[in-house]
DNA sequence: CTGAAAGCGCTAACAA
DNA sequence: TTGTTAGCGCTTTCAG
């Protein structure tokens, strides 16, 4: 651990100059020189103090990422996406739960801890409108999810809307007339749960289908848990439908067990459709028919996004980056 | 973000130690002095630089995780854990994903980019015994998985052999006695793979089951994708078999997804079990019964072991920590 | 092409 | 109780 730059200077026989050079590929080093100093740095066993760089460079090489919490499937596969992107520019992820809880995000904007970063990709769920003041950091950040403050930040995000609104559309071209829905969020006016609700009404209203709040199922947490949960009350309740749209693939997931537990068939009964486009859609039983919303394009573009942020172009106008989505037809809800 | 403590200091008319003691809450300060300097933090917005603070101190405050890859749920509900258990003790972490590949993981080993931290929790999967050498680190470790290696280093880990017999042995008690294998590693010795195969091999053997080649399947990678590919070609080897073990969880509900395709009740016609104890294996049609390995626990543990080592007790004996795991009985293998 | 020296922002002896 | 000062290990002018 202890061994630094005057430790390979002293044995190379040079300055601590000349080691900094051959480390940082200065172009200028004689041979020889160059040689010598690559001996010494390989006898000791030398790697540069990160820390001290860090200090001296302003910066860190390290980017934050701001999720609710790993074990919801979609976050970790946009984790997952965001490291391997953040790899591939060499920098490395410090990775944040906030448990989609507002004081926790609002902590996590004024947490010193953010300064052992040079960037934050924020994915808040908790925070309202209210807080969008809180969002004027004075560090690079870029917004997941949707863009529903004025800041003056970056988004990434997916075409809520219009997404769902073709998911309806899908579900209504196959015949389906009473179509519930497992997620809600009760009030929301903004956020996914809104915008999703909001492209399933604008798909009814167009096909001519009253909305019936009767078949609406509300849950906060989008866990598999409340999708089962919620699909029971429904049942219970004695609601009437042919179709059901989980506003995640979690959530239709768990719906899609209970509505087989009770004896519906799937989808001769019910059809069934969610959304994120998860791995493990493609697997249950009956595959589950989703919308894609283009989440490794997301993570793809807030990376790249990020990274210019912090290399310089601070001063660019502030972008909304719109992800495309598909549905990717399966059998919980096949295309007639 | 240039506000550093001698502006500080300038504002509130007192040296840059002093502002250094009010920050770090030392004892002996007069309150007068206390609020000046107090009131001139609030008024500049100061936040000390961290980085600056890791270089005097040596601590980062930070440790790092390295798994194959967070779209795997097992590594992701696991780092859900660790990530809240470092926050719980005020230290942060950092994601590192490895793709199980054995060159990716030396790289890790011996890049700078961990000198961002004080500590890393590794979960190596590529790496064979022949590179236990590179584990020899001159920082601390704490190392998940199985104790294959015999270097200093504290493992926490969990009871394969034992809780892959004990899954074996409950199917056998449901009389099932051909029991294959989905997720087995060719010629593999060490590794979560055989070592759950030995557990599944002692369990045959003391059941006087002879064991059967021709139904162990064999995968690397443990995706869903591959428990589905390696039950098809199971089956259309003509393999007989009445139950399948899934080396985990993911695994298994491939697997299972397959079987029900080719019209095989289960678990009337075969009876599937999983492993890990993933949330997801109790949504599946039907439930998956599964072992839990311990994942909780050997997160906390493994945070814990980490942050004691970095906290000082480097020369304490390194340790082997095991945790307890336990059958979860749902529908797809039930309790006869 | 290489060396000397300053300083990034902070902590911790040591003084006062 | 508070101030002075010397580094932590590195990068970076500026000379040579």
């Amino acid at each position: 651990m202890a061994v630094t730059l005057h430790d390979v200077a002293g044995l190379a026989g040079v300055s601590i100059k000349t080691v900094s050079n051959v480390i940082n590929d200065y172009p200028h080093i004689r041979p020889a020189t160059r040689e010598k100093v690559e001996a010494a740095i390989a006898q000791l066993g030398y790697t540069p103090n990160l820390t001290a760089r860090n200090l001296r460079s302003g910066r860190t090489g390290a980017i934050a990422l701001a999720v609710p919490d790993l074990s919801l499937a979609y976050f970790a596969e946009l984790a997952a996406e965001v490291i391997r992107e953040a790899e591939a520019a060499g920098v490395v992820v410090l990775v944040e739960q906030t448990g989609a809880d507002r004081t926790r995000e609002l902590e996590l904007l004024r947490s010193p801890r953010l300064k052992l970063t040079d960037g934050l990709i924020f994915s808040p769920l908790g925070m309202g409108q209210d807080d969008a003041a809180a969002l004027d950091v004075n560090f690079p950040m870029v917004l997941l999810g949707e863009r529903i403050f004025d800041g003056p930040t970056d988004h990434v995000t997916m075409r809520n809307v219009e997404a769902a609104r073709a998911a309806t559309e899908y579900l209504i071209a196959q015949g389906r007339r009473r179509i519930a829905v497992v997620g809600a969020h009760e009030g929301e006016l903004i956020g996914s749960a809104a915008l999703r609700l909001q492209g399933y009404r604008e798909a009814l209203d167009a096909a001519g289908i009253a909305y019936d709040d009767s078949i609406i199922g509300y849950t906060t947490l989008w866990h598999r848990a409340n999708g089962a949960r919620s699909m029971r009350e429904l049942l219970a309740a004695g609601a009437e439908f042919d179709a059901v749209f989980g506003l995640n693939d979690t959530l239709a997931l768990g719906a899609m067990r209970v509505l087989q537990e009770s004896g519906r068939r799937v989808p001769d009964d019910v059809a069934v459709l969610g959304f994120d486009g998860l791995d493990e859609a493609e697997y249950s039983i009956p595959s589950l028919t989703t919308v894609d919303p283009g989440r490794e394009w997301i993570a793809r573009t807030a990376v790249s996004t990020l990274l210019a942020r912090i290399a310089g172009d601070a001063d660019a106008p502030p972008r909304t980056l719109l992800a495309d989505y598909r549905i990717l037809q399966r059998e919980s809800a096949p295309a007639s």
